[in-house]
DNA sequence: ATAGGGTTAG
C-alpha cells in the first residue's frame, strides 16, 4: 500500500484510506439503525464533519482497530442494498500475526533502527513460514523487510532457513542495495552448512543484470566458487539467462564463447541463445546457434523451435510458422501447450479468430493438453471478439477440468464484463477471484474502476478502493489519472478534484490532459474557488 | 534449470 519509507506523504496515505473505513463504518452503523444520507463525496472534512456529528461512536474509535475489523465485513451485497451488508464484528477481533507486524512495519519512519525499536516489545511464536509471508508483503520495501528480517534473526529459538534468506537477498537486490546484499552473502557463507546455493548465486547475478551491473554479474560468476557453489553448466546457464533477460544477447554469447570449452555445456545452454537471439531479432544467428548445437551433438528440441516461432508470431509472418511446425514434424519434436499458446495468441491479435481457433482444434486432436495459460490466452482473444457465450463456456470446461483461474484469466473476465458494462458480472468475478485465493493486481481494478465512474456508482467505487487496499494494491498515478478523468466526464467533479487533490499529496504529478480535462469541466460549471484550488495543487505538483 | 501473458482514447 506505502509506496515507499522514503515518501513523506506516507501519513496522507493511511489517512485517506482510514476516512474511507469510517466511511463504511458510517454506512454500516447508519443501516442498523434507519437509513441517512452519507456524504458521497470521499472528501476528509465532509466525512469528519458527518461523522462526528451523526457518528460520534464511529468517529471516536480508535483507527487500528477499525482497519482490521472493517477488512474482515465489508463485502459486495452493499452494492444494492445497504441494509444487506454484514454485520460488523465489534468485539472479537483476532488479528494474526502478520497482521501485528505489518502493522507495526507500516507504521515506522524509514530507518532500520526505527523498526528494530517498534518491534523490541512485540514477543510471537516465529516461523520461517511467517517470516516468508511477511517479507514478501514488504518486498518493495527493502528497510522494513532488513529491520525485521535482522530483529527476527536475533530472537531465541529461532533461526532463517536459507531460502528465508536468498529471500532477503532478493529483495535487496531489487531494491539495488548490493553493499548490503553481498554483506549478506558472506554471512550466509560463514554460517557454512552450504547456506549459499546456485538459487541464492542466481539471484545475486539476476538482480546484478537487471541493474546493468553486467560487469559485477559476470564477476560474480567468475568468483561462485569462493562460495562453495561449483562454476558448472548449471551456474553458466542461470548467468547467461540473467544476461538474456535484461538485454544483453552479445554479452551472454561472450561469456558463452569464453567458457565452452572449460565447461561441459547442456541443451539448455542453447536454448537459452537461441531465446536471446529470437528476442532480440536476431534470426540468422538463432539459426546458427541451431546450426552449432547440432555440432555438438544436442537435438533442437522443442524449447528452440518454440523461440524461433515466436520470433515469426512477432513478426506476424504466420507462414514461416507454419514452416517451422514443418520442420518440427519431420524431426519428430511435438508442438506443446506454450508453442500452441503463442501461435494461437500472435493469430488472435492479429484478428485472425477462425484461425487462432483452428489452433486450438488442431492442439486438441494432438492430444496436447491445455494449461491455465493457454485458456487466458483463449478467453482473451474471444472476449476481445465479442464472443461472450463462448468465454462462458471455456470457463466452464476449466473447471470441469480442474484447471485453477490465474490473475490474467481474472483480469481479462473483469475487464470483458467490464467493457460490455456488466457491472454484476464484473464484481462476481472479484468476488470468485477472492474465494480462489488469486491475489488481484493494479489491472484487476482499473477496467472497474472506469465502469462504475461511467456509471456513477460511488459506493462501488469506495468499495473498490477499500478492497485495493485489503489486498495490498498501492494506487498509483495511473489510477488516479483515471479516476478523474472517468470522473469529470460523468459530472462528478467534487469527487474528481478531491482524488486529484489526493494524488498530488501523494506526490504523483498529473498529466498534463488529465489536469486541462478537469479545469476545462471546472470553467463549463464557472466553479471558480475549485478551479482556483486545483491550479494551486498544480502548481505544487510542478514544482 | 532454458520457451507463453493482452497499448489505448476516441
Amino acid at each position: 500500500m506505502l509506496r515507499s519509507f522514503q515518501n513523506p506523504n506516507l501519513y496522507s496515505i493511511s489517512k485517506t484510506h482510514i476516512k474511507l473505513l469510517h466511511y463504511f463504518l458510517a454506512n454500516h452503523l447508519c443501516t442498523t439503525t434507519e437509513p441517512t444520507q452519507v456524504p458521497e463525496s470521499p472528501d476528509l472534512p465532509n466525512w469528519v464533519k458527518f461523522l462526528d456529528t451523526k457518528h460520534p461512536e464511529a468517529a471516536g474509535l480508535d483507527e487500528d482497530f477499525i482497519i482490521p475489523s472493517l477488512a474482515n465485513w465489508v463485502e459486495a451485497p452493499m452494492l444494492k442494498d445497504p441494509k444487506k451488508a454484514v454485520k460488523l464484528p465489534v468485539v472479537e477481533i483476532a488479528d494474526t500475526d502478520i497482521d501485528i507486524i505489518s502493522r507495526v512495519l507500516k507504521n515506522q519512519h524509514p530507518s532500520l533502527e526505527n523498526v528494530a525499536q517498534a518491534l523490541s516489545g512485540i514477543v510471537l511464536d516465529l516461523s520461517n513460514g511467517l517470516v516468508e509471508r511477511v517479507l514478501r508483503r514488504f518486498s518493495n520495501e527493502w528497510v522494513p523487510a532488513f529491520g525485521f528480517f535482522t530483529w527476527a534473526k536475533m530472537q531465541t529459538g529461532y533461526r532463517h532457513a536459507p531460502e528465508v534468506y536468498n529471500f532477503m537477498v532478493d529483495i535487496l537486490g531489487k531494491a539495488e542495495k548490493f553493499d548490503i546484499m553481498w554483506d549478506l552473502v558472506i554471512e550466509m557463507d560463514k554460517i557454512g552448512e552450504r547456506y549459499v546455493s546456485l538459487d541464492t548465486m542466481s539471484k545475486v547475478m539476476r538482480r546484478l543484470a537487471r541493474a546493468g551491473r553486467y560487469k559485477e554479474a559476470i564477476d560474480a560468476f567468475r568468483g561462485i566458487e569462493q562460495f562453495g557453489v561449483s562454476k558448472d553448466v548449471l551456474s553458466l546457464n542461470a548467468l547467461m539467462g540473467a544476461l538474456v533477460k535484461e538485454r544483453s544477447v552479445e554479452l551472454a554469447h561472450k561469456i558463452f564463447l569464453e567458457f565452452k570449452e572449460s565447461i561441459p555445456l547442456n541443451v539448455s545452454t542453447f536454448n537459452v541463445l537461441i531465446h536471446g537471439w529470437c528476442k532480440y531479432r536476431n534470426l540468422d544467428i538463432a539459426r546458427k546457434t541451431m546450426e552449432e548445437m547440432e555440432k555438438h551433438r544436442f537435438k533442437p528440441d522443442v524449447f528452440s523451435y518454440t523461440s524461433l516461432i515466436e520470433a515469426y508470431c512477432n513478426d506476424k509472418d504466420f507462414r514461416k510458422v507454419a514452416e517451422v511446425l514443418g520442420e518440427m514434424k519431420d524431426k519428430g519434436c511435438e508442438p506443446n501447450a506454450v508453442t500452441y499458446t503463442i501461435i494461437m495468441h500472435a493469430l488472435g491479435k492479429a484478428r485472425e479468430i477462425t484461425k487462432a481457433l483452428d489452433i486450438y482444434e488442431k492442439m486438441k486432436m494432438s492430444g496436447c493438453i491445455p494449461d491455465t495459460s493457454f485458456y487466458s490466452s483463449l478467453i482473451f482473444l474471444l472476449g476481445k471478439a465479442g464472443r461472450l457465450k463462448d468465454v462462458q463456456e471455456i470457463v466452464e470446461d476449466m473447471e470441469k477440468q480442474g484447471i485453477k483461474l490465474d490473475v490474467l484469466a481474472y483480469n481479462t473476465l473483469i475487464n470483458i464484463a467490464s467493457t460490455h458494462s456488466q457491472e454484476e458480472a464484473a464484481l462476481k468475478w472479484l468476488k470468485k477471484m477472492e474465494e480462489d485465493l488469486c491475489k488481484p493486481d493494479l489491472k484487476t481494478y482499473a477496467p472497474l474502476l472506469k465502469l462504475f465512474c461511467r456509471k456513477k456508482r460511488m459506493r462501488v467505487l469506495c468499495f473498490l478502493l477499500d478492497h485495493m487496499f485489503k489486498n495490498d494494491i498501492g494506487i498509483e498515478g495511473g489510477t488516479y489519472a483515471l479516476l478523474v478523468r472517468g470522473l469529470c466526464m460523468n459530472g462528478k467533479l467534487a469527487t474528481a478534484c478531491s482524488f486529484f487533490e489526493e494524488m498530488v499529496l501523494k506526490g504523483f504529478s498529473p498529466k498534463d490532459s488529465t489536469y486541462s480535462m478537469l479545469i476545462k469541466e471546472l470553467e463549463g460549471k464557472s466553479k471558480q474557488k475549485e478551479k482556483k484550488h486545483v491550479e494551486r495543487l498544480m502548481l505544487q505538483a510542478r514544482g
